[in-house]
DNA sequence: GTCCGTGCAAAGCGTTTGCAGCTTA
DNA sequence: TAAGCTGCAAACGCTTTGCACGGAC
């Protein structure tokens, strides 16, 4: 983990935007960093406890305008997770039955995209893309 | 276009679910129908004005519920299209600009899709995918 | 000390529910 | 005719807005 190195990258980001650096961005920076995965605007409320919910939804907006998260649509859902600048480009692979997301990153999906959509006559700008499964552990769980 | 056909089958599946075969429902299909890619909930409603938003809803939950259509992830919200039964399995593209989706039916995608989630150590159900570019008549109009 | 950020209350918007009357089979 | 649909009104949940107080710089 480079925790150290993204922190001041987060804080440089605020300072370069004249944002200022305060306990509730703070927390909602660090529920995004610690999760293994993107998480629902619900998800963040119900870990920064002490924040408001509106102060939550604030602070995704600012992160969202300064380029610290990007929002990801799962499942019929918006998410949030911490842009390519701390973490590579990557997708998602979430299982049906836990919802745990797993992060792939292949190169093979990227040329994929840019073909297909140059076969349809446009000029590729981006691409969602989400795969679904049932993971070991949920396999496991059933099969006992 | 084997919109006979295509009617027959709807029909059908309404009559073998129990389901009555209203205005409405007959409304809400052909918008579906006729329509050159998926619609949102909202856009249902314009086009059939003189069914009351409320139906629109239930319908839209009927037709999931007894397989008439699907629901499509695109751009951070729902869209409804009919689904494979009516038109083969496929994905879409959707121009950044004027909205408008093109459907493109690549095996590759399916065998991608498939080995990402395996790699990713799940057993694959099934996946969502959009590109997004610009269209060509946007590369023009722009270009002017 | 100044201005930005936060919390609270309330408004806004899309979606869902309860119920009475109407339509389909 | 009886069950299933529809339309209307109102409730509901999530998100946004206005405003006054509090905290960062």
């Amino acid at each position: 983990m480079q925790t150290q190195l993204d922190d001041n990258r987060f804080k440089l980001i605020l300072q370069e935007k004249g944002l200022r650096l305060t306990k509730v961005r703070t927390l909602v920076y660090s529920a995004l960093h610690s999760a293994d995965g993107p998480l629902t605007i619900q998800q963040i409320v119900d870990i920064c406890k002490e924040v408001h919910f509106v102060s939550i939804y604030r602070t995704i907006d600012v992160f969202l305008q300064s380029g610290i998260i990007k929002q990801v649509p799962i499942g019929f859902k918006n998410k949030y997770e911490l842009s390519d600048a701390f973490k590579p480009h990557h997708h998602h692979v979430t299982c049906d039955l836990c919802g745990r997301s797993v992060a792939v990153n292949q190169q093979s999906i990227e040329r994929l995209m840019s073909r297909i959509t140059q076969a349809a006559g446009m000029i590729p700008t981006h691409h969602h893309f989400e795969a679904y499964g049932i993971c070991s552990m949920c396999t496991n769980a059933t099969a006992k």
